[in-house]
DNA sequence: GTGGTCTAGACCACT
DNA sequence: GTGGTCTAGACCACC
């Protein structure tokens, strides 16, 4: 699993590790059962604090895309695909609604959004 | 000239009022020439601090949408809506672009997008 | 006697008449006895308040280079020409003073100040 | 790095800092990558407010000179040095322009403007 | 009246 | 620990 962050991205670190993890699951390169790396390992192979590795792993726990045994490390859950699925699904979703709401209010008509769409899908 | 701040979004109240003005700018309610409201009465109007308005006017002026005279006030710049229509155009391709990116990376096709963006249009 | 001013610039306004009516009298154009435009008069000329025309007026007397008599009017001094050569003697030699400051500040020798001094005489 | 701010001048606290920061990475006491002091430890140091130091550095970081990371500090840029000694250069030839234009009308030959500023570069 | 700067302190998010 | 935002209020300069 490869594993890209970008430090001066907006985006915090612990939500970009999360995501990666998250498409890891959905496109089956994560399946369930699978040993999630060590926390101190990864941390050090990403150059990252452990305390950020581990706030990313507590929230997929929260969430439910895996489990952690204490003393063993954290696995990937069985029902992690179907959720990882749907909540990228939302995320997805969410964001481009919000783009279309941004887009209306800035006066685009819907043909406009279209027509955007269309030319950075063939891009 | 109307704005709705929203205290409990994660958008910093300057940028959302940054946004709404550039929007002002950007429909033609706000001309070249136009004053805007005082910091002061726009900070009481809005109910914040004075000093966020002024971030705002000020990374606004920074941007070349406004420019302020010390003592009498800050109004909207020859060039600005120019500048707002590109500065616009541009995050919306930014917003899109990075949906699509997200959308596709989670395993969407470009047909499915399209769908989703039609369902998204018509809500 | 022909004003100009810059609204956008950095130089307050009293500041910018204050020195051109300094100018005006090193120049032979304003002589001792001759009188001001009226505040009222020059304030609608200029397109400025006439509390900002008085402050120049009021800063000019404070300085010795014109006495207001009340009802009257404001009149070039009689001393006005000696004083005004050395004030901008004073304004020009602190402007190089802090120019020259800056510039070995930030690492030039003085043989680059003066190869730079020569370069913009020349434009 | 040293720095020594003047409370009593009438040149903004937050725009001494930022000079002497662009200063420090002219004269390559700053290298690029090297962190800058924390808001806080540097507010404490120097007894001002944590807010007129993250004046400062917000705006070094929309010039370009250096970047914040969130929760871990800001930190000079790749590109800051070519930036600041450009910046400088910039302001340099501004002050000197306008040094020799107020002598200009105040009367002074450039012969007069050459002898000044050697007796001023010799003090 | 206007904007320009600064303060002291709060709360939150990220590492 | 770090930066990011916001507040309430002060003092000053300019119009």
């Amino acid at each position: 699993m490869n594993i890209i962050l970008n430090h001066s991205s907006m985006i915090p670190i612990y939500e970009q590790l999360m995501e990666q993890i998250r498409n890891g699951i959905i496109s089956g390169e994560l399946h369930p059962g699978d040993p999630l790396p060590s926390v101190r390992g990864l941390a050090g192979q990403l150059r990252i604090s452990a305390l950020t590795v581990k706030k990313s792993y507590d929230r997929l726990e929260q969430e439910g895309f895996v489990s952690t045994i204490h003393g063993k490390g954290t696995y990937v859950s069985q029902s992690s695909r179907q959720l990882a699925v749907e909540a990228n699904r939302q995320a997805v979703e969410r964001d481009f609604s919000a783009a279309i709401q941004r887009a209306r209010q800035s006066g685009l008509s819907d043909e406009e959004i279209l027509t955007l769409i269309h030319i950075l899908l063939e891009e």
